[in-house]
DNA sequence: ACGTGCGGTGGGAACGCTCTCACGCCCGTC
DNA sequence: GACGGGCGTGAGAGCGTTCCCACCGCACGT
């Protein structure tokens, strides 16, 4: 009896197979659900497993189907820390996560943080030690995405990739988002409608400031534009700028809500109420947007659902089916108090 | 010609040796460093490697060596949700990413949703898919941690876990921050010292609690307590609580920025001057105790080392080494407008 | 000149699984 | 009553590594 059950490290398929009098190739066809086993014999190996607690090794699993059943998601590392009190960092990777646990597939966490990261991500995709690849906000045209897809792993990136590389791709629609921003003001009789924009370097900046000039040029207003980087203190910065610019300003389109934040505050430093005085609209809708003073009108973005979709997307891609080379989500104006 | 170096699924270790000319294991040699290899075989094989494009197979690696260089962070899903704004959850995660990275590991995240969502973690871990799990802030007293080390899976927990399974566990001084937030309201002459204590199934809304009242009884002090469960509206809703309990109290210690921000809507809607007449004090110092009006006076808990810290033991646990049953990362009292 | 020891290398087994293929059995059919 | 066709099962060959062990030469000591 010296070889009991007891912890002899975890059982493998032959003891499986052993312990229920069958063969091995049995007890694989039962793990993996295939049809063609007779009632009474699955009905035994299942007991077997159960009685054995056995568990299949994912490494040898892995090593014969060329899958690994998990899937990388990148983030720059800076957006972690940039974008740490908003809240699409979190809000994105639950949406995967969700879709990921989901089709029971794992979801590996890599942040890009420094330039050598690059390479590690490289070499561990094509490792073959995840079945595709997620990459969330990029600064700038970097070259991950196109390196990766041409390589043959599966690529779905969260925002509209800069640079010519044709990766599929999930974003929200920020030109539209603007626009409904800025129609809002003009519908509630601001004239003179400036802007901050987020940076230059990323789709969600260029974007949304795009929205913002397409609008106002459909009516014919003049745009006063100031640029900031999506902080806090940038919209303080960028608002300060925007007064001294063009003192008569009456309402501001922020790209971002916690440049808002910054925003209304300089306004209230400097005398002006918000909204009376000057209108502000945010962008992102995030948690604070509903607590600050007044509460923030903004465009909301499905966060969750933009992680969600780049999964399903992935998953599709992965799953060998053929995906439209874009899905934009729609955006939606929420009206609060601040404009 | 046709067996060129043409992307025929990637070369193995094989194809490498033969085409440099030697066999399987000095490749492999040569591949994990080791020391017993002629200088000039060395280069040879390296040169092959680089021609070749060669990538270990992670599964093939780790079948044999029992590692898969990997571990599991598991939050559970409500964390994302509810700490979305502010630091937490992202803060971990980058301070474990970073010491991942470091230590050339990968970083597979789990939110635990769903009950049902125990068991895949149970089976993961299992499955020998990680070499050691991370389990960030549970509520009551979860039995995963015991579960997972009781089946020999190296396991640290981040917050000192409830229940009697001892698992070793990284935490920040929340009885001492705590004591240094009341200690402050004393110093600067408050008397009347309410809290606004965290959830009572969650130990950093005990510890926090327990510090309030161990300070306020050294100094003979009468406690006043309302509960919230970290929230900003439970702060708020708290608060409310509080003045009616005890119209006359001039202090509060509240036991997260976020309440805090509640409770400071609640003091000023009612005609409160923070800190004039109500001095408050937070805790955590998310990005948001800057920003505030006052600005908050808070604890400032190290959130990234406390990822950093639970990776480094993490590691050192599944290298083998033995590691202290607890690590207590210190707190410090940021002074600001709000007392 | 011939053992002895050691640094360096190659061969082979093993890791735990999937999957193809061949085999045996039972049933229906002529 | 013999034969063909399924259906269900088992045997075996890998998948790409690592690691143990055996081997080979060379320098050294006797």
């Amino acid at each position: 009896m010296t070889n009991g059950t007891v912890a002899m490290g975890r059982p493998t398929l032959e003891q499986v197979a052993q312990h229920a009098g069958v063969s091995r190739a049995t007890v694989s066809r039962v793990v993996n659900g295939s049809p063609t086993v007779a009632e009474p014999i699955r009905a035994a190996v299942e007991r077997a497993i159960s009685e054995l607690g056995y568990v299949p090794n994912q490494a040898a699993r892995s090593l014969v189907t060329q899958r690994t059943d998990s899937f990388a998601l990148i983030l720059p590392e800076w957006t972690t820390r940039v974008f740490s009190d908003d809240q699409l960092f979190p809000g994105v990777i639950r949406g995967v996560g969700q879709e990921m646990e989901a089709a029971d597939k794992q979801l590996v966490l890599m942040l890009a943080g420094s330039a050598a990261s690059h390479d590690r991500i490289e070499r561990y995709a094509l490792a073959r030690h995840v079945d595709g690849v997620l990459i969330a906000s990029m600064h700038g045209a970097d070259p991950l995405p196109g390196t990766l897809a041409r390589m043959g792993v599966p690529v779905v990136c969260g925002g509209r990739p800069l640079g010519r590389a044709r990766v599929p791709y999930v974003d929200v629609d920020n030109v539209n988002g603007a626009r409904q921003a800025v129609r809002h003001l003009l519908d509630t009789g601001r004239s003179r409608i400036a802007t901050i924009a987020g940076p230059q370097d990323m789709v969600a900046g260029i974007d949304r400031l795009t929205g913002y000039r397409e609008e106002l040029r459909d009516s014919d207003r003049r745009s006063i534009v100031a640029v900031g980087d999506f902080t806090r203190d940038s919209g303080a910065v960028a608002m300060k700028q925007l007064l001294q610019d063009d003192p008569q300003l009456d309402a501001v389109f922020v790209a971002s809500d916690l440049m808002a934040n910054g925003a209304i505050r300089v306004l209230r430093e400097q005398g002006r109420r918000v909204p009376d005085d000057v209108a502000v609209v945010g962008f992102d809708d995030i948690e604070l947007a509903r607590y600050t003073e007044p509460a923030l009108t903004t465009i909301r973005q499905p966060i969750d659902g933009l992680g969600r979709e780049m999964a399903r997307q992935l998953l599709r891609l992965a799953g060998g089916e053929t995906i439209p080379d874009q899905v934009v989500l729609p955006t939606e104006l929420v009206v609060r108090a601040s404009a």
